[in-house]
DNA sequence: TGGCGATAGTTCACGAATGAACGATTGGTG
DNA sequence: CACCAATCGTTCATTCGTGAACTATCGCCA
């Protein structure tokens, strides 16, 4: 019948499958996110800085914005050179804190931001569709185990 | 009793977020990977390079290290561009294709992908370890409907 | 009040990836 | 054989991300 002794190998064997196999569905989704914004002119990178500034409905200071993307300043910086010569985005002093640099919405900017939002959630839909409801309960839950 | 007509708006509502988890963790993991080898002076970029690299036992095409990896030749240009400073890889001219070049492993490029591949098995082994036997099952299935 | 340590944003250099353009070489096929 | 399309590797410009170093400003407290 075969099948006794070994089991413990199995184990080790599949480890590096599974987190591969993380890996390159997790690339294999964001480049089709990408692609889903992309023809807008936008990038997940650019649309995760719109976000917040469109939620808030009043422009932020860019600390608060690498903050709340979990990356580091300097990042900010660049993203929001790009974003002001498209012109989604200006720059203003902080009248509170004269270090500051506030980062606001222009009229486009508002406009690509509902546009990219709306393209973004379409794609987002369709991959999860592509699910059974038993599959993306247990997917969710099973993200839940590896971030705890 | 309450719970019946909504229904509807829960999946849309819920896509965007097991999407966006997907991606957050396997941004996490992967950076708990690049930890675990960067000690190493290695990234998981040029590990990648070193792995076919040693598996085969022989020099490669460079093209052929850019299909293993998906990634487009002008990167793997670079890449091992970075290996060679490094002294882990040495590039030398394909007597078969005299546009072709080789890349082959030096011996300090051996020593490098094994002790780097000890340390990357280790940490996806720690990873999967923080997973219970169903959820790891779970996650592989929800994987594999992704990708198909 | 004066001084000083945190905070804000920028700049720079780097790693990783993409895509376009280019020069060399190779392989059919006419 | 001679040409032409495909392939090979490189270079360049661009995006995105990091971390270190720097300047300006803020806020506190001795």
């Amino acid at each position: 019948m075969r099948k006794r002794a070994p089991k413990r190998r199995r184990r080790s064997a599949t480890a590096s499958a599974v987190v591969s196999s993380l890996l390159e569905t997790a690339e294999a989704v964001e480049t089709r996110l990408e692609a889903a914004v992309s023809p807008l002119g936008l990038s997940l990178a650019k649309l995760g800085v719109l976000h917040p500034l469109a939620e808030a409905r009043e422009p932020l200071p860019l600390s608060e914005l690498a903050q709340r993307q979990h990356c580091v300043r300097s990042n900010i910086t660049q993203l929001v050179d790009r974003l002001e010569k498209d012109g989604l985005v200006r720059r203003r002093p902080d009248p509170q804190d004269r270090r500051g640099v506030l980062a606001a919405l222009t009229p486009a900017g508002e406009q690509a931001y509902t546009k990219g939002m709306r393209a973004l959630v379409e794609a987002q839909q369709a991959i999860v569709r592509t699910l059974s409801a038993g599959d993306a309960a247990s997917l969710k839950s099973a993200l839940n185990a590896l971030t705890s």
